[in-house]
DNA sequence: ATTCTAACA
DNA sequence: TGTTAGCA
């Protein structure tokens, strides 16, 4: 299994959150009702936080603690959600690009590429 | 026994 | 945020 996967696996009860994180349990919920944490949830409807999820919330009471609030929270997360969002497309552009790259030495051997790729590296510079 | 939602303080 | 009520 991948590290990725192990830090979303739904492992924790609210109470085993509420002492990795020196929260209360209306504080978790709290946060989750804003966005910062989505735990799965048991049959019951009881939630189950991930590692990533209490790493968030340790990051959210670091922030709570040195003053900031829960708009500048909300900022900060959109923040780094474009973030994020820039850098995937930035990859599936490069993986397209590769892709073409690939297709036009198969179906054109003998051509020279330096123009098309010109074309291709225009799309990272304009706008 | 534990957690959940909603609501009031 | 804390706390409580009433449910699952």
């Amino acid at each position: 299994m991948e590290q990725s996967e192990r830090l979303h696996m739904p492992l924790f009860s609210i109470r085993i959150v509420k002492e990795l994180t020196d929260l209360t349990p209306r504080q978790i919920r709290y946060y989750e009702s804003h966005g910062f944490v989505k735990p799965a949830r048991t049959e019951g409807n009881q939630r189950l936080f991930s590692f990533a999820d209490v790493d968030r919330l340790l990051d959210i009471k670091q922030l709570i603690d040195r003053g900031v609030n829960m708009a500048g929270i909300k900022e900060m997360m959109m923040e780094q959600e474009q973030k994020y969002k820039k850098e995937q497309e930035e990859r599936e552009e490069l993986k397209r690009l590769r892709e073409q790259m690939k297709r036009e030495a198969l179906h054109h051997p003998n051509q020279k590429k330096a123009s098309m790729i010109q074309g291709q590296l225009s799309h990272f510079y304009k706008s």
